[in-house]
DNA sequence: CTGCATGCAAAATGTTTGCACTCTA
DNA sequence: TAGAGTGCAAACATTTTGCATGCAG
């Protein structure tokens, strides 16, 4: 790779925020922090990384793409709070074993088990009145 | 409802496919089949039956809507051939007391759990050159 | 007759691509 | 200098909405 100046800026920003976000939420956030980027770039970035097997993918329940930094390629499983977009990384032993299960139960080959389960994190008890921003970058 | 003419015909050619289809799909197979219908009226039919709980919706790997007409509103999990479509209903006990046992674990309410399982089917054992339409209605 | 369902076209939204420019190696 | 990275605008695909119309009740 060439410059990644601001590939590396865009990992950081994904790193930062520490969970699931789409390109133009990140985008956003990364103008507002400051930083002279196109949408352009995130888009090439965010899909680069996740071509290299640094990031996360995952289909929105709106049919949007949300990236994340991943640390480990083996179990891709999450369970994503639909308020605020934290993530919880799931072991999925329990998971991955019923699916080849399944899947060998139907003939199924070639499975890919990317279990994206929405639900309502313990820090947003009320669905409602959304001023919640949950920047807690741990 | 009123008169639900089209809709019905909608609904029959949701039934007929069998499997999760696409609006744009839907309304193609549908104007193939003779029948004078508009692209708007399938979406809001398709999106009216999955209001109404009688059709499955998923997001696919593009991140479009597929539907699928639904008999048990219970389990919402499926085998999905990404090839040619054809769909596995699994009964799913041992994913959903998974997901209520890693749910509670992390204090997550409202889960959604709609495992949407990608795969090759048993009727597409080579995945390359792809000349499948896989139309067989039943 | 009333008014909702329908359909065409345009808008809205999310993502990718073309092309000229910038900036790093 | 060379060429990949970048950004703007346009292209593109999918889905929704506006508005006029037809058909069921």
């Amino acid at each position: 790779m060439r410059v990644t100046t601001r590939q590396k800026a865009i990992r950081d920003a994904l790193e930062a925020s520490g969970r699931f976000v789409c390109a133009q939420d990140l985008h956003a956030r990364m103008r507002a922090g400051g930083h002279r980027i196109g949408l352009t770039t995130v888009y090439r970035a965010l899909r680069a990384l996740a071509d290299h097997g640094d990031a996360d993918v995952i289909i929105t329940e709106d049919g949007q793409r949300a990236y994340r930094v991943c640390g480990s390629s083996a179990s891709h499983h999450h369970l994503i709070c639909r308020w605020c977009g934290r993530a919880a990384e799931l072991p999925a032993t329990a998971l991955e074993r019923w699916v080849a299960d399944v899947s060998l139960r139907h003939g199924y080959t070639g499975v890919c088990c990317a279990a994206e389960i929405f639900g309502t994190c313990p820090r947003c008890p009320e669905p409602a009145g959304r001023g919640h921003d949950a920047q807690e970058t741990g």
